[in-house]
DNA sequence: GATGAATGAGAATTCATTCAT
DNA sequence: GATGAATGAATTCTCATTCAT
């Protein structure tokens, strides 16, 4: 109904192929990017290239699914979250676990936020993504932990900056990352009385392709 | 004298044409990213294919050619701004520098820090860059404008966080990395008497491939 | 199962198009040389190129392929011969065969024993053909009809030896091959009492890249 | 006149130049067959591509002229063994003289005989050393030393097929190639009373390109 | 439904030859 | 005359996607 492929097929052999499909390509996108060949994936998921197909309309499509799970997986670890008493605390432990996911899979990293990905499901994963962030930074905000002026939204787009920060540090230093993400969370949780320069984002608009670059 | 390549062709043609070369590419890259083709960058500077490999032996060198334009030129206003009095002023200064390098070029957003790129000029300049960016660092922290277990190398390693922190809004928002660049800017100067988590990388050591990513 | 090609596939439209792919290459190869073209070989094959690297991953390995065939088909007869009550006349059948594949076949000539073809498959069935072509060989010598110092090894060798001598002749002459043969088995047959200058060799090294020429 | 290139230039520094490309064009092809490029030539004798050019009107022409002086150089040899009283003798150091450039040249190898080489100067300097083979073998034949049934250009055309007999054990063993010449030596020294199934070619016919094989 | 075979556009790179300097 | 810069056709190989079995 969201698209040409069946959310769940029915017949239990298709049920069962979807999902070594979709462990395969977890796992290779998380180590290897998005440069993977479907070859590859449908091989490591021990079935056809062409029930790759018939499952996900697209190479595009595949990895979108992927994406959205982890996307929820994140949004289910911060909705939690929200039950727990100290809001700072909640907060760290959220970004903490956003930036592990950026971590741990390589094609995360190279297309959330990039125009490559147009997918609504993945928008809308996003969106809620988003939201539970600012709900978390909310209840920081209004206990003077987190400054005024940073949004649910700065949070969800620091979780791939802390990455890329630490990134080149990763493979000698597996834990690097938290050196940076402690960095930032001092910048946002500091009050040092400037105002900071730039309006805060709402959406996050995945810009059209070929524009995020270059003047 | 600099590789197999000659720095700087004599005969006049061959100046201009490599001069069109590199403008070409560097543009050609910046708009869109290394995957561009060289038959692209010939087309864009109005030369054969053939030139291309005539000037750099392979797109790799091209590409590193370019880079390590933009890293001199950036050590260069680092070097510049180390004569500027206030450290504070020119660190942020030198920062601002090395974050717009990132928003304007999108091929040096993609190979900056990654395995791929394993040029040894580039490497050199990117050591350069280090070296210029602890030199602002030191100052800024002698001076008790940046805390102490901040080094200049987490001062290069943000630029690329930075710049990945706003990306995706920078079609709608072309200023918006501002905004990222002071909360990074204040995590660094601020003191919370919090020691940061993992002790400071002193290289950037070009991870071995396949290593940056994956479990 | 004998690399990373299956020998044989499953599917009958796959049977048919290796079929048709390695009769188009082998004589493709044979009439031209293996300069020519992947292109050239699918197109005569009536398929696409992407095909003939479904089933062999390089050119390479369909060369190797094509010799392969040919060496084991000329093992085969050597074996055969082995039955022939009449030594002589056995070898004598042997080294017509073999230089009839030589003249056949250009691509043959051009890498058989030369140190481009590094195929261990190949080196293998080359070790098999001087393998029978000493069973021959020494059968023949211990009956007195080929002198007691020349092995199969040099029999195995005087096979591209005999093309190479005739082979600008056989445009015009096709068969002018066959004098060279005699000339060359009245060489290992008749013992004039002088011993040969130099030590038979036992294997064929396949020598070691760009040595096999020049001082 | 004999082409669209002068024979010999007339400015001094044009002649040192020419001679400069012979002797690095001499030793390259030799070394490393006909698939070096003009570019390496040139660079290995100190002059730009362009100058290769000036004396020759393509590498085909080059090449010819390096094979000429071979073959004129081989011719010569044959001719002052005419003088040498032993004709059976004469006739072995001939071969032996022939051979060993086979054995020291790659491109001679690759080249000579086969229809690719259509250069009417080096046709002629092939018919010449048949005509000196010739004169040899007429002289050992009429002495009984060779069988009544050889010819020169037997011999000629011989002495690339031992070299191809040797080919593959000569960068193990650089002398392998004594061994053969010695069997084709026996093989037309010796009359067992056969005689030989093939009619005697009487020129080398340089066959139409791609008509030496297949079929 | 599953399979994997076929496709063919597209990429980087090489090199003989031409021609401006 | 000498130079070496420019050219562009040609080559091998990859891979998302389609479709016959």
């Amino acid at each position: 109904m969201t698209g040409t492929t069946p959310a769940v097929p029915s017949r239990s052999d298709a049920v069962r192929n979807r999902r070594l499909l979709l462990d395969a390509a977890a796992k290779t996108f998380a180590e290897r990017g998005v440069e993977v060949s479907i070859g590859e994936i449908a091989q490591r998921a021990g079935v056809g290239k062409g029930t790759v197909f018939r499952h996900f309309s697209s190479k595009e499509e595949l990895l979108a699914a992927i994406m959205l799970g982890m996307l929820d997986e994140l949004v289910g670890t911060g909705t939690a979250l929200l039950a727990e008493g100290d809001p700072g605390r909640a907060l760290h432990a959220f970004m903490t676990a956003g930036v592990e996911i950026f971590v741990r899979d390589r094609a995360f990293c190279e297309v959330i936020g990039r125009p490559s990905l147009q997918n609504p499901q993945v928008r809308d994963a996003i969106d809620r993504l988003c939201d539970v962030a600012e709900a978390l930074t909310a209840r920081a905000r209004e206990q003077g932990v987190v400054r005024p002026d940073v949004t649910g939204t700065d949070v969800a787009l620091l979780l791939g900056g802390i990455q890329r920060t630490a990134e080149s540090l990763l493979s000698a230093e597996p834990q690097a990352w938290r050196r940076y993400l402690e960095l930032a969370f001092d910048g946002i949780t500091t009050h040092t009385g400037r105002t900071l320069p730039h309006p805060p984002p709402r959406h996050l608009p995945l810009a059209a392709p070929a524009a995020d670059h270059g003047r």
